[in-house]
DNA sequence: AAGTCGGGGCC
DNA sequence: GGCCCAGACTT
């Protein structure tokens, strides 16, 4: 004998049964037809390649933010082979300000194997499109679905949280567990007829109706379906992840300015947080007992051979990530310009054997030209500038008073 | 199975 | 300030 599947169990199974799921799409699909989102950039066409920049673009990242970016992205890489030619600066220029820039990095490496291994399509079937980087299944099956009418399902935020409360799965949806139960009730759901525009329903009524803090559901198609409306328990489905205390860390960023006032900056790593993104230099391990200008000043004797001509503290700064705090000390740090600076440099011979040291590159930081800069580093350099410029108004004043 | 990876919207 | 968002990848 079989153990009997409890109460929960049977709950879940319910979709399965094809008169069920046939009548959750049905009226699923005649909401879309009245009120589903139908004029989004990437939908006018619904090419494969748009769709698939689309999705990426969309991990974890809110449509409303998306739109610009996959405008201007469209503009400039309008098929896999333009972003297959670009160099990896570009297209992380182009991303700078959406974070996650991994998605960025898999994104042109994807489009390089779709024209090296794929003739410059984005190939069309599972196990294909899976094995690009950044392409896992919910993406994949988004490709499938929107752009080919293939019946595959699609499990994104919005489609856990539907799913969770109209089935009251318990739960957070970062556990495996749950996310298994999610994709066989989003399989058992998804109807053969109309896949298109059944995933993109699921997708807006989660965007529109079944927000996460106070759904709508008076106005929803599937209300008759819904286990947490009949409980009024929407609140409690899906569980939110559990929390932990986010550890805090410290850096120090080093603005170091050339006489020409252009700035500093050094390539990251190309794994770990802003992965080949060009960030100023940072001190290794600040010391919490020692004055921070202190080790910025020998920073700058040991590491470039000169002290710096002026050294100016910032405020400091806190970002915030997923997952830790960043408390960030700035330390304005300007190099002497008493060498004889050759023409076209950087403005002294100190500034061009210190960017050769460092593998580094020296920018404008009001105008930082074609690369990928962290936002937060965006911003940092434009406090730098408004510092500079009132140190030079300061010493400006000066002059003026010593000349009088 | 848990940890890593950003930045912004919204409450 | 917390929480979440058209998730995927690494360990």
């Amino acid at each position: 004998m079989q153990p009997r599947a409890n109460r929960t169990d049977l709950l879940a199974e319910l979709p399965a049964e094809p008169w069920q799921a046939a009548h959750f799409a049905a009226a699923l699909l005649a909401w879309f037809d009245e009120h589903g989102r139908k004029g989004l950039p990437w939908q006018r066409p619904a090419t494969p390649y748009r769709v698939w920049v689309s999705e990426i673009m969309l991990q974890q990242t809110q449509v409303a933010v998306v739109i610009p970016y996959f405008e201007r992205f469209m503009a400039r890489f309008p098929d896999p082979a333009a972003l297959a030619a670009a160099d990896q600066d570009a297209v992380l220029h182009l991303w700078s300000g959406l974070g996650y820039y991994a998605r960025a990095r898999n994104l042109h490496k994807a489009a390089r194997l779709v024209m090296a291994e794929h003739g410059g399509e984005l190939p069309r079937d599972m196990a294909s499109l899976t094995a690009l980087p950044g392409i896992g299944r919910s993406t994949a099956g988004a490709i499938r679905s929107l752009a080919h009418g293939e019946r595959e399902p699609i499990l994104d935020g919005n489609c856990k949280r539907v799913l969770a409360r109209c089935f009251a799965v318990p739960g957070w949806p970062g556990k495996n567990d749950v996310l298994a139960r999610l994709w066989r009730l989003a399989d058992a759901l998804t109807p053969a007829a109309r896949v298109a525009a059944y995933n993109q329903a699921m997708m807006d009524l989660g965007a529109t109706l079944c927000t996460r803090t106070s759904p709508a559901c008076g106005r929803c198609p599937v209300a008759a379906h819904c286990i947490a409306l009949h409980q009024g328990a929407q609140r409690d489905y899906p569980a939110p992840k559990p929390k932990r205390d986010n550890p805090v860390r410290r850096t120090c960023l080093l603005l170091v300015v050339a006489p020409d006032g252009r700035l500093l900056l050094e390539r990251r790593a190309p794994s770990g947080v802003w992965g080949g993104l060009w960030v100023p230099p940072a001190l290794a391990q600040p010391q919490p007992e020692r004055p921070v200008a202190d080790a910025a000043a020998d920073w700058c004797r040991q590491r470039l051979g000169t002290g710096p001509a002026r050294l100016e503290m910032l405020a400091p700064r806190r970002h915030s990530f997923t997952h830790f705090h960043l408390d960030i000390d700035a330390v304005l740090l300007n190099l002497p310009g008493d060498q004889a600076p050759p023409a076209g440099a950087a403005g002294s011979a100190t500034a061009d054997r210190v960017a050769e040291a460092l593998g580094g590159l020296w920018v404008d930081p009001a105008q930082p030209g074609d690369l990928g800069l962290p936002a937060p580093i965006r911003r940092l350099l434009d406090d730098a500038v408004a510092q500079l410029q009132s140190a030079d108004a300061r010493t400006a004043s000066h002059d003026n008073g010593e000349a009088q």
